[in-house]
DNA sequence: CTAAAGTCTAGTAAATCGATAGAATTAATT
DNA sequence: AATTAATTCTATCGATTTACTAGACTTTAG
């Protein structure tokens, strides 16, 4: 399941995505669009920045605004960035590899190599969805 | 990602399907087999049990077996039963189904389409993943 | 200078997670 | 009937995470 924030952070995205180009949204504006808490939004905002999703501009008049295509955000980004790994366990993540504290024979665990198909088909269908996609409904 | 509970489950299933047909397992065999905290095993395998996925004789000599073919018993049902929801939200979800409480237009929210489709796919795959093709690696 | 915006750092209440503890129950053997 | 060895049930617990909230600080336009 996607956290608040993941989900927040797709709807903020997809309101960005939906306002014309070079307007700049202010928090504000975002929260009340998209029915977001205000404050919880300003740090998601600024994950999205850090991200490289969207920019800012300060001061009055200030904002943010998209950096990256609505056409290259995809949901297995967004989740990465707040929810982290997409594999089901984190010896079968590409991005979060750890391997599992508790299986005998190291590296190897009985559950690692289903897990990796699933990975892969549920990475394939997250690549698959992008902001622009879910802006054409 | 999957929890512990349902990870160790999944390895105490695992570990089941790997006996001799008649072979009743004690908690304790399964913990050491598959390297589960005891204890924590006893509540897990009471909710397999709950969950009609094994059976258990009591008393002395007791302990569990596989009373599902591990032929069915699939990924898709072990994190239903421990993690709930395979959707990405819950108005996406099938069998864990409510809807958005920061939706505007009701019952419809723009995340739900795609995440939709991210589920049907997510699904098909776990459902094709059994404890018995996790046996034969 | 001031108003209005983003930025940063804490804090917090509630829930969840990953166990652990111990008593009760059941069943086979002696 | 007593003993032993197993499951079953209920409760608790510490740590972490989640979903926010608060407030001070910084930046910028006018």
């Amino acid at each position: 399941m996607l956290s608040h924030k993941a989900k927040y952070a797709l709807k903020a995205l997809l309101y960005l995505a939906e306002q014309d180009e070079n307007h700049i949204s202010r928090t504000i504006e975002i929260a009340d669009g998209a029915n977001i808490p205000k404050k919880f939004l300003e740090q998601i905002l600024l994950d999205l920045k850090r991200g490289r999703f969207v920019s800012s501009k300060q001061g009055k008049f200030g904002g943010y605004y998209l950096i990256k295509s609505k056409n290259d955000i995809t949901l297995a980004e967004i989740h990465r960035l707040f929810d982290g790994a997409i594999a089901l366990l984190p010896c079968a993540s590409l991005n979060f590899y750890e391997p599992c504290s508790d299986c005998k024979t190291e590296s190897e665990c009985s559950l690692r190599h289903g897990l990796m198909l699933i990975r892969d088909k549920t990475l394939k269908a997250m690549e698959g969805i992008t902001i622009a996609s879910l802006v054409k409904k």
